[in-house]
DNA sequence: ACTAGCACCTGATCGC
DNA sequence: TGCGATCAGGTGCTAG
């Protein structure tokens, strides 16, 4: 579920509540709660302060007055709460850290979300080191990665979510960058050019920035911050969620399609589908 | 190095 | 009321 704006929105409430606090205790409360590669359990963090919080793509972690980090990823329905203790346990609680005044919990219905205990390489966590950088990245560099889109034979929105060669791209945000970019999803990375793809990358960090602005997308209570509260970039969505509704820019009935086993959202106006390709063959 | 396909889960919704 | 099919914001692993 969370993309990259969605993480960026946990890990600024994680921020604001969470550094110079000491951990008391942590423990996870289901087994998949931990991720299999953790190097610790997670209580083997107790009396540790936290330094930091940090992120790449869609990759969150606590940085300590330790070597070890503990790391995050929230999958597709995972979220962190900042809680008071007498809160009751809610029904997808999968691990609590003790902050003294408070509690952090990990809540996930589908359990795709994990924490683990880890050793970092070059400042990134071990289980993070496959995640290229993501555009808000400082060291962020397009012209590399345009180049590394140009190689790919795939369609640019499937790139668009390998997080090994741009990181923090989701479904959502994926739909809604090709649309910016007025480039159609099905289009092979091999024949845009780089200056297409540019657009394309530029488009996807104007959208996530204006949507960190806003707090994130929030179709339900699967995504909140961490007080609770839902972001509210839903109603700026332009393609994503709104199949046969009209197009924003150009009035043209937005479609659906599946790509990837997934929904991929564009305007048949704005975005042309390639010539030669599957749809467009059906569509003459 | 790249790619497709599936596995991993719970829950909401929809058609019958 | 029930029941199966389908869908949902992600990633890791496998085989080719």
């Amino acid at each position: 579920m969370p993309e990259l704006p969605e993480v960026e929105t946990v890990r600024l409430g994680l921020a604001s509540h969470l550094i110079g606090k000491k951990i008391k205790s942590a423990q996870a409360l289901h087994k998949r709660a931990t991720n299999s590669k953790s190097i610790a359990p997670l209580s083997s963090i107790s009396g540790s302060k936290i330094v930091e919080v940090k992120r790449r793509g869609k990759f969150l972690w606590l940085e300590l007055n330790r070597p070890e980090v503990v790391v995050a990823h929230l999958g597709m329905s995972g979220q962190f709460l900042i809680q008071p203790k007498r809160v009751n346990p809610e029904k997808h609680l999968r691990a609590r850290f003790d902050l003294g005044n408070f509690e952090l919990r990990f809540v996930d219905q589908r359990t795709f979300g994990w924490v683990a205990i880890d050793q970092t390489i070059d400042g990134v966590p071990a289980l993070a080191s496959h995640i290229s950088r993501d555009p808000f990245d400082p060291d962020f560099d397009i012209d590399e990665v345009a180049t590394h889109f140009k190689k790919r034979k795939v369609e640019i929105k499937k790139a668009l979510l390998d997080q090994s060669i741009m990181s923090g791209v989701g479904n959502i945000y994926a739909d809604e960058a090709l649309w910016l970019a007025k480039i159609n999803p099905l289009r092979s990375c091999e024949k845009l050019d780089l200056r297409e793809i540019q657009t394309v990358i530029k488009a996807a960090k104007k959208v996530m920035a204006r949507a960190i602005k806003a707090g994130g997308t929030s179709f339900d209570d699967l995504y909140i911050n961490v007080n609770g509260e839902s972001g509210y970039f839903e109603r700026a969505l332009a393609v994503y969620g709104r199949e046969e509704e009209p197009c924003r820019r150009c009035g043209k009935v937005i479609k659906r399609i599946v790509l990837a086993n997934r929904s991929a959202h564009f305007c048949p106006k704005c975005q042309p589908i390639p010539r030669g390709s599957a749809l467009e063959i059906r569509e003459r």
